[in-house]
DNA sequence: GCCAGCCTGTTG
DNA sequence: CAACAGGCTGGC
């Protein structure tokens, strides 16, 4: 469900409310959902931060040593959360205590009484705990591209990759979490119509001028999609259940059998890499 | 590369 | 009923 202005919307939405909060104890209703391979323990963290890394969410917590022995005047041990909401998964926080929805498979009980549910209908999503540092071994994760607007992912970088992807189409290469973090179908096809690319153009055939529009485009349609908090597409909210309204910027996706905004060709739909592409067949070459 | 598979729900 | 859905993995 959600791509990168979507997951730091959420991130931005929840970290004001419980940073610092303790979790009096993390709740499991399905054991797919949440790997705990450290053997780590799940009750007294505390929330240090919320980061994000392209669509993946990062809890610092730390584990409070709760005897407070005149020896160990601290906790010791730090615990990395790597959330991934995949297609439907969602972060919610209540702030009254109600019974766990349909979907929910893992809750999170803070010291103030809220609640955080992972809630996840197709189960795709995953909750996975790590000794801090260990999360450099989640396959995922450690493979990671550059953010798209962060200081690594230059148009050097950028027209380097089209290079090393020469092969692959240019709608598969910006899917690749290994190539960039963080875009998905949606801002796929907004920024390819945005840069007026043929979503089927394989990389090492497109113009250095071409890839360097696309380059602006990835920045400035994902600075702008975040600006909008994110697009609720279907039933996207973030933590505390808004919507976003980047929607109502969308050009093409999900928009075939419409007018193209630029040119009122009819927009057209594919498929690319198992994934439903929609572009402008005049504006897109 | 492509494509099934992972899941459940919604839409045509 | 089949097709499809904002993602990713692993097997050919």
């Amino acid at each position: 469900m959600p791509e990168l202005p979507e997951v730091e919307t959420i991130r931005i939405s929840l970290i004001k409310e419980i940073r610092y909060k303790r979790i009096k104890e993390i709740i499991c209703y399905h054991p797919d959902v949440l790997i705990n391979s450290d053997k780590l323990p799940l009750t007294n963290l505390s929330i240090q931060n919320i980061r994000r890394r392209g669509k993946y969410l990062l809890f610092d917590l730390e584990v409070f040593d709760q005897d407070k022995s005149i020896t160990s005047n601290q906790k010791t041990d730090k615990i990395v959360m790597l959330i991934h909401l995949r297609m439907t998964g969602k972060l919610l926080l209540e702030k009254t205590t109600i019974e766990p929805a349909k979907h929910t498979h893992v809750r999170f009980l803070l010291d103030n009484g809220q609640i955080l549910d992972f809630n996840d209908v197709r189960r795709f999503g995953r909750v996975t705990l790590y000794q801090a540092g260990n999360e450099v071994q989640d396959q995922g994760y450690a493979s990671l591209g550059p953010e798209p607007l962060g200081p690594n992912f230059t148009e050097e970088y950028f027209l380097n990759i089209c290079q090393r992807f020469s092969r692959s189409k240019i709608k598969s290469l910006l899917l690749n979490q290994k190539a960039i973090a963080g875009l998905g179908n949606i801002y796929a096809d907004e920024t390819l119509f945005r840069a007026g690319i043929n979503p089927s153009n394989r990389a090492g055939k497109i113009s250095k001028k071409k890839l360097a529009l696309l380059h602006e485009k990835i920045r400035e349609v994902i600075a702008q999609a975040i600006g909008h908090r994110g697009t609720s597409f279907r039933d996207y909210v973030d933590g505390l259940g808004q919507k976003g309204f980047f929607q109502i910027y969308l050009a093409v996706y999900q928009k075939d059998g419409q007018a193209c905004p630029v040119c009122k060709t009819t927009i057209k739909k594919t498929k690319i890499s198992g994934r439903s592409t929609h572009y402008c067949p005049y504006c897109q070459i």
